[in-house]
RNA sequence: GCGCCCGUAGCUCAGUGGAUAGAGCGCUGCCCUCCGGAGGCAGAAGUCGCAGGUUCGAAUCCUGCCGGGCGCGCCA
């Protein structure tokens, strides 16, 4: 069997084909699993194939195992080293040095590609998020939006998809203006308006407009706006998020938008007037019930404009549409969805992710959020704090959907406590060993033919370090970036124990092959650097 | 009241049908003639919220209940 830059999806498919094989064609029900067992006398993989096919095949499920493990020792050959049977039909498979020589050897010369383009059908994806009102500066849960859409976007480009990155600029309506009203009443030493911006920004935005005791309330929240937009993409780009396009609302509502998006769903039938006011028919696409989208005043709903906007996103025929949306907007799911079918969107094409709230620990002891009324940590002091790395890493461990705790003690420290650190030191005594060796002496073990006989450890950082295809793809398929941070950890642990165990360099002295772990050494190096990149997070050569 | 999310070790959380449920932190006890000790090893620690059900097999799927978070405007 020839390798591929995927050696677990080979062998998967193998098995896979086996099952076919036996079951007579029989495609039927779930693929069969194959994952790393429990314990090591279960061998270096495991598949639960006899099982499934026992159940169609209507036969006991201990001898189906025996004839299915047969047939996969015939497919794989030198690869694999025994098939067993074991419990209720399952088969172990202990592969061979050989096999771990070859894959080691496959996955090399896939270079910097090694993980990626696994996807089996690319999408074109838009993936807005962040979208920061720009009255206010960026805060702690903005940071968790950028970290986590801008770690989504590199995953989804790795896994193989064409992406855009897109910032939905509120810089439009009745908040804009309150805005403005705010920035001209600090330039008179007054204070802002009852439902106006309080903070200390404002106050400073005042100071940088020349002229704003006087001005119009429109110009200065246009101007306000502006300088904004600039410290948003300032600090954002200092986090190291990126985005192709920041999306203005004003400029939607410019180009007639929304009367556009309202003509479509006239025509679609989708709209109703009502006690003066015009209303959408969502209630027919699963939601809860229909909702306005022009006030009996003759106002748009911020919701109108919101429509027009994903009837924008629609027509510039995206596969797929991202929304990352903050837990306080989830009422506000069921409508969108509803109104992008009735604007002609598949279902199913739009999807909204949610993410949940960042809370700001000491050691355990909650931090206070908001210093004074209208004042927040920003995302600009939790890097000057913690640093953009150990940032980027806390805010992706935890799933999306789940509220985060971020230890600001445990960012800062630099040793094993902090899990980034780790890592990056991983990555960094790779380097090292690397740099001993020299660039000619890593070229020369490459092209070597390797004799290594594997130290279990060396046998567990291989297999961890074959992981990262299906890791890839699983994070991106799942939008869940945050399984990459245990990737990292678990591929740093490791390659630790491997150190621990196997000399690299000088490892003939012990009776190793110098060079076939020099190889390996350089694909975990590798492996870390893709992980960390994925993440946002620098992998440095030496700290 | 309705909807969504969550309930797994002391704490924070992984784990969307497989074998004896994992990690980090914390705790206890160890390890520097060694390529980076910014490291490593071992140990204690769990009724996977509760009760039923489906399945050869459930933390995982279904139903009900309990507890927590958020959301339910002709606001933005």
């Amino acid at each position: 069997m020839p390798e591929t830059t995927n050696p677990l999806a080979d062998l998967r498919g193998a098995v896979a084909d086996a099952a076919r094989e036996l079951s007579g064609g029989d495609s039927r029900g779930s693929a069969p699993s194959f994952d790393r067992p429990p314990r090591p006398d279960f061998g270096d993989y495991s598949s639960n194939a006899a099982l499934l096919v026992a159940g169609s095949l209507g036969e006991p499920p201990r001898a189906v195992a025996e004839r299915l493990g047969a047939l996969v020792r015939e497919r794989l050959g030198s690869a694999v080293e025994r098939v067993d049977v074991a419990g209720p039909g399952f088969l172990n498979l202990f592969m061979s040095d050989e096999w771990c020589r070859r894959v080691l050897s496959a996955a090399l010369a896939a270079g910097e590609t090694y993980g990626g383009g696994m996807v089996d059908r690319p999408e074109r994806v838009l993936v807005e998020f962040v979208s920061a009102n720009p009255t206010g500066p960026m805060h702690i849960g903005h940071a968790r939006h950028a970290a986590y859409g801008d770690s989504l976007c590199r995953v989804l480009e790795f896994a193989g998809h064409e992406v855009e990155r897109e910032f939905y600029v509120n810089d439009y309506g009745s908040q804009v203006r309150r805005f403005g009203e705010s920035i001209r009443a600090r330039a008179r030493g007054e204070e802002p308006p009852e439902d106006g911006y309080r903070g200390e920004y404002v106050r400073e935005l005042a100071e940088r407009l020349p002229g704003a005791a006087e001005r119009d309330v429109d110009e200065l929240a246009e101007e306000g706006v502006r300088l904004m937009l600039e410290g948003m993409q300032r600090s954002l780009e200092r986090f190291r998020v990126r985005f192709d396009r920041f999306f203005s609302e004003r400029e939607l509502h410019g180009r007639e938008a929304v009367r556009h998006a309202l003509d479509v769903l006239e025509e679609r039938e989708h709209v109703y007037p009502h006690d003066g006011a015009v209303w959408l028919r969502s209630s027919t696409f699963g939601d809860d019930k229909d909702r306005v989208l022009i006030r009996s005043n003759g106002d748009w709903t911020y919701f109108a404009a919101d429509i027009a906007y994903h009837d924008h996103k629609l027509e510039r025929g995206y596969d797929r549409v991202i929304d990352v949306l903050g837990a306080d907007h989830h009422g506000y799911v069921g409508r969108m969805q509803a109104a992008w079918q009735a604007l002609g969107g598949k279902p199913g094409s739009l999807e909204i992710v949610i993410m949940q709230l960042v809370h700001l620990t000491e050691r355990g002891q909650r931090a206070q959020m908001s210093k004074r009324q209208g004042e927040f940590v920003t995302l600009d002091d939790l890097v000057d704090d913690i640093g953009v790395d150990a940032a980027r890493f806390f805010l992706l461990e935890r799933s999306h959907d789940t509220p985060l705790d971020l230890d600001l003690a445990r960012a800062r420290e630099q040793s094993q406590e902090n899990p980034v650190y780790y890592v990056q030191y991983a990555h960094a005594r790779i380097a090292s060993i690397l740099r001993k060796a020299g660039e000619e002496r890593v070229a020369e073990a490459l092209s070597a033919d390797w004799g290594e006989r594997l130290h279990p450890s060396a046998r567990a950082l291989l297999k961890r370090l074959l992981e990262l295809p299906e890791e890839v793809e699983q994070a991106a398929a799942r939008r869940a970036p945050h399984r990459l941070t245990a990737y990292a950890h678990e591929t740093a642990q490791s390659f630790s124990a491997f150190y621990r165990d196997c000399r690299v360099l000088g490892a003939a002295e012990e009776g190793g092959d110098e060079d076939f772990r020099i190889a390996l050494s350089l694909l975990a190096k590798r492996v870390l650097a893709r992980s960390l990149d994925l993440l946002g997070v620098e992998a440095p050569e030496q700290m």
